[in-house]
DNA sequence: CCGTGTATAATTGTATACAATTATACACTT
DNA sequence: AAGTGTATAATTGTATACAATTATACACGG
């Protein structure tokens, strides 16, 4: 889905301005002009102004006309509230996978299973990316079993928002462990089609995040974190 | 809320493009060509790659990079999953709203409300646009209300996505009536500060338009509809 | 007759040019 | 000296021009 980001210049802009909104370089109420934007990455005008147009509809940035785009950003508030969300659906994804899970799609969460326990077996230090991503195919991977695109749709955005701030929660090596002890029980459950207990789990598993993220206090949001 | 979008070319050109898109002009798969379309509109190509661009992002288009941009369109099942997830995002809004209300947006729900009662008593024939009108307004209130930017930004997202089935749905006289009782008993129990009751009632609401939905069969969703 | 390769046309991707709007600076009036 | 109006600069909005990529047509060889 949306592949073009990779390839296209606009695609890619896009995903820096991003970055750049969501790692803190672009603060709250910066504004974002185009010719400025264009020079430091090199492009002209066109894309720049292609991407500020996404990410208004995104969120993250406010147009207004023909005066400039500003930076809407993303307050702790808002993480806090989109894991309440996304704890909500995912549990609905849970259930709507158990209906319409193939047998392919349950191998390849088996393998992203035995891929996270290897690669915290292997370190002392847990490779957060490495993790982080295969945490995240884990997910996306329920998002298609789910058989709703809309859905999907949704929580896939809603994963992108927060990538950041789980980037820094899932790399302390108990809570890792403890989320792939998670993603076994969520696949078990959906294994043996118990809907109501993939609901119930999912649902809890991203709580245990809001959990672990309030413990960690995460004022990294919107701070610079060493990222790229 | 993204206001540029009635003063600006691209804006208008988006907005056309989707009614064009969720009113069945376009059509699943039709290939979107810039200059066509722009020719359609008497504009340049500008701003309907800008349009098209934000309308990959919403979902209605799918860009396939140096080939085309393509209608992707909104089945009848992504209404029905789009309605069972605002089912429970409408709760947890009238939750979060009874606790961050202001009595400024008490007295708007009122005055919907009043309205709403004053257009069905009118006519005969329930004057349709003016009732989903205050519909509208009635849950975006609440959103505000909710306090939350990204639960009413999804919610809102939602909302005009399927403005076109519900423009049929809440048609009929009865539906309307009891849709009109139900935001009532809403705004009792947020008055009241019952938070379980109302993110129950505003669950079940939506879960009322889906049953009728239901009972109509709602073919008309991507079809011609004389609207605009 | 079918398939392949090349030339041509059509379409998208990006950059630039021009128009419209908004911000800024500074002189002028009071 | 403060406020206002106008000229100038800066920025956004749109259109056009050019480059790159992809689709189409047709000739050629098998």
């Amino acid at each position: 889905m949306e592949e073009y980001q990779d390839h296209s210049l606009s695609g890619r802009v896009f995903q820096k301005i991003r970055e750049n909104i969501l790692n803190g370089k672009y603060k709250e109420h910066d504004e974002l002009r185009e010719n400025t934007i264009g020079k430091e990455l090199g492009v002209s005008r066109t894309p720049v102004r292609e991407a500020l147009r996404q990410l208004e509809l995104e969120g993250l940035v406010s147009i207004v006309p023909n005066k400039g785009a500003y930076v809407t950003g993303i307050s702790s508030k808002d993480v806090d509230d989109i894991y309440i969300i996304r704890s909500m659906l995912e549990g609905l994804c849970a259930r709507w996978a158990t209906e319409n899970i193939t047998a392919a799609q349950l191998d390849e969460l088996d393998e992203i299973i035995l891929l996270s326990e290897f690669h915290i077996k292997k370190e002392g230090g847990v490779s957060a990316d490495q993790v982080t991503e295969l945490d995240g195919k884990f997910h996306s991977i329920l998002y298609e079993a789910s058989n709703s695109k809309i859905l999907g749709h949704v929580l896939t955005d809603f994963h992108k928002y927060v990538q950041m701030a789980r980037k820094t929660s899932v790399v302390s090596e108990e809570r890792a462990r403890k989320s792939i002890r998670e993603h076994k029980q969520i696949l078990r459950a959906i294994r043996e089609k118990d809907t109501d207990l993939a609901e119930q789990l999912a649902n809890e598993h991203i709580m245990q995040v809001i959990q672990n993220l309030k413990k960690q206090g995460y004022e990294q949001t919107g701070g610079e974190n060493g990222k790229d």
